[in-house]
DNA sequence: TGCGATCCCATACTTCGGTATGGGTTTGCT
DNA sequence: AGCAAACCCATACCGAAGTATGGGATCGCA
């Protein structure tokens, strides 16, 4: 690539940084959802718009780094309880809460249960930019580990049984003899198996082999 | 010990878990201080109360696990600012705000700040110490990590310069032949760092020994 | 019925970690 | 000047990890 293109590249990695996030927005106001469309459109963040929490829940989460804006009073179920069942569903995406109707018990209820934020109408453009911007970054954050974390578990699915019982003596810090020993097999048979588990799992050292272990909780 | 005193002794060491625990109070209003005192000590919680952020600063904390009750409003500076002070200073106690002048912007600040709950006057009895004994049980837990941690540290001060270069290498996953390149020295030298580190870390195994590393963040 | 996966074992060999023994140097403090 | 601490190195040996080679047994499924 020639030289001069490289502020050119950089102005379009950051843009298209900016468009792989993506806003989540449940709102019942049509005014509120398009001019939240707009006001995200704007700073270059690709949006989403839906009326209702059952609306919301029909749309299946494209694997983006995105987060929700969600009002808390709204038709049919609220705002707290899509929370509860994301929640409950193990959905780790970022929430913001927004609502006209504010109380300190509910700001507090659902600060505790998670939320990164919640704004009383009505707030400033900024503020609710830089929340959803702050809820982005953390989602990014967490889905790099995450795909870590995924990358290993897919690795560890190769493992089979007997592997996995040696693997667990070698994360308690066992000798191959100690190991055999509890198994009641030979040792040999336990060098096996732990040097077959270490191809299937890429692991490349013992440390990098322990921590493999750790992270899947063997 | 005979055995009719089992039933006896385990009674005293419950009472033991409880006294152990420490609530600290600061608020203006002697009268809440004195019923507060009243609800912790009838349910056989130590507590401490204070009228002001600056008479609390200057109170050292016990090595107990403790909890902080803490008034929004108060004469000087607010709650507010000294749970900023708290975490400015890395003090990690656990604070749960009372108010009888509650906003949902200050109830937002607070628990973004990191507040384990906040209650606006009035609450019933029963919240507040459902709450100070959740705080409790989670500054427990986090002491049980710290005193862990802090064993190591301790441990880990009694290395030389050189033995931390070489268990960085082993962290990494490294070879003694490799950290030997690296450092520019010799294998079997390296071998002396790494056994001798081990001896001080109580390292009783290369698992156990990379976790150590791990840990100090090496 | 045959094939693949899983599990098991043995012998032999290499490499690595770890220890022991027995040295050496520099640096800084008493 | 003497001494301790930290650093360095060599030879030699043991035990453990890991690999290679060459087997055997069971089980489920195509």
């Amino acid at each position: 690539m020639a030289s001069g293109f490289h502020s050119v590249a950089a102005q379009l990695d950051t843009a298209g940084a900016k468009l792989a996030s993506l806003v989540l927005v449940v709102d019942d106001d049509p005014d509120m959802r398009s001019s939240l469309t707009d006001l995200f459109l704007s700073v270059g963040l690709d949006t989403r718009v839906f009326a209702s929490t059952s609306e919301f829940l029909g749309y299946s989460l494209p694997d983006r780094p995105s987060c929700l804006v969600l009002d808390l009073r709204l038709p049919g179920s609220s705002g707290l309880q899509l929370q509860a069942v994301l929640g409950e569903q193990g959905v780790p995406i970022p929430i913001i809460f927004i609502t006209g109707h504010a109380d300190v018990l509910t700001s507090v209820r659902a600060m505790k249960a998670g939320a990164l934020d919640f704004l009383p109408k009505p707030f400033r453009d900024q503020e609710l930019l830089d929340a959803v911007n702050d809820a982005l970054r953390r989602d990014a954050k967490r889905r790099v580990g995450d795909r870590e974390l995924g990358k290993i578990r897919g690795l560890a699915e190769q493992l089979t049984p007997r592997e996995i019982d040696v693997l667990r003596g070698v994360g308690r810090g066992l000798l191959s003899k100690q190991i055999a020993y509890e198994l009641g097999i030979s040792e040999i048979t336990v060098k096996m198996h732990r040097s077959s588990a270490g191809r299937k799992l890429n692991a490349i050292s013992v440390a990098d082999m322990i921590r493999k272990i750790e992270l899947l909780g063997l």
